[in-house]
DNA sequence: GTGCACATGTAATGTGTTACATGATTAT
DNA sequence: ATAATCATGTAACACATTACATGTGCAC
């Protein structure tokens, strides 16, 4: 990894629509992304290194008289961040970055291929399903003397991976479906028009 | 917040048994507590910040021939993990935190008190409760714009928090009717013994 | 004219990560 | 002998948090 979490969520709302440090601020405030800092003495810190790796760009804005700093993506910044979101998911990112793993779902569209959103849930599905796979095995194989609580723990977590699991699969299939039905659609227009 | 997690999750796994570093090593590489660190370098200097601050003290360990330092709880070490596994479990704690809840639900049992667990899940299910129906509310007003990816990030994440607010109440339930259960069979006992 | 929202920053501090470093004991 | 495991550390670096600091434009 060669940013911060911090600095790819930046990266990705930057790019999804030209941002100021404070535009950034009040969405990381305002929606559940709130868990990333938030805070000025985070964003503007972060902005600065990022441009200063020739990522972003800043860009006076004089839409309105206020003072504002806003930025765009470089085309270095660009393609970093789609190899950001195009990483592989593992159990891994699954186990103990599973908030990267949502904020790069959430960011998905940005990589511009309107299939690679399926691919990726069927991929969370995966890994998801093979990380509450191995979380079972400990379960069974670890816990015998373990305190109640630390054995709710783990049940909670096992139930929550796999519940993730089921629901990135399914997701997954419904967008195939779609597509398969799209493309009949289109089939049969054609055949329609010839 | 005194202390950071890791300081906290040492404290608890220290009183829990007396420790080496290298066996809080150990503990966090081989269990699902790995997202702590795991590194010499996170956590003999954390050890250090915590007997600075007299909450541990080493004690020679010569049961082996090897060198080895462990540590046990001083009074006042033992006072601030009680603090830390009883403070309340509210919203904030469930949306961005959740891994030090069910880090103290796993050590619940070093307060003494069997039915503090009860207590404690009782209080996971309210506050999941409401960060759910606040996540809910979310979605509903704020995501009409969003694309296809952030909504799936959402829906999981408040599937996620409805299911794990089902289970701690369902838990909780559990206990209490197992808490009923034994007091009227001892009040059997005793009335069979009058 | 005063208070609020806009807007951007710096400094101090603590802490986690990575890489580097060392050495003892045990098993083969 | 030598490799693996036990065992403990340091140094450099990046990062997040908190608190502090400053100034502008707009609405009332």
């Amino acid at each position: 990894m060669r940013a911060s979490p911090l600095e790819y969520g930046l990266l990705a709302l930057i790019e999804h629509r030209r941002c100021s440090g404070y535009d950034l601020r009040k969405i990381l405030t305002e929606t559940p992304m709130r868990h990333y800092s938030d805070s000025p003495g985070s964003i503007y810190p972060a902005l600065r290194r990022i441009e200063r790796r020739g990522w972003i760009k800043s860009v006076a804005d004089r839409a309105s008289r206020r003072r504002r700093i806003a930025y765009r993506l470089t085309p270095n910044g660009s393609s970093e961040l789609k190899r950001w979101l195009s990483q592989p998911v593992d159990e891994e990112q699954i186990a103990y970055r599973l908030d990267q793993v949502m904020l790069r779902l959430s960011f998905n569209h940005l990589l511009g291929d309107p299939a690679s959103l399926r691919v990726f849930l069927a991929a969370i599905g995966r890994a998801t399903e093979d990380y509450a796979a191995r979380l079972k095995e400990f379960i069974r194989t670890a816990t015998a003397d373990y305190p109640a609580g630390a054995s709710l723990a783990l049940h909670a977590g096992l139930q929550n991976y796999q519940s993730l699991a089921r629901w990135a699969t399914n997701e997954s299939k419904k967008l195939q479906r779609d597509r398969g039905g799209a493309r009949s659609m289109a089939a049969k227009l054609r055949r329609r028009r010839s």
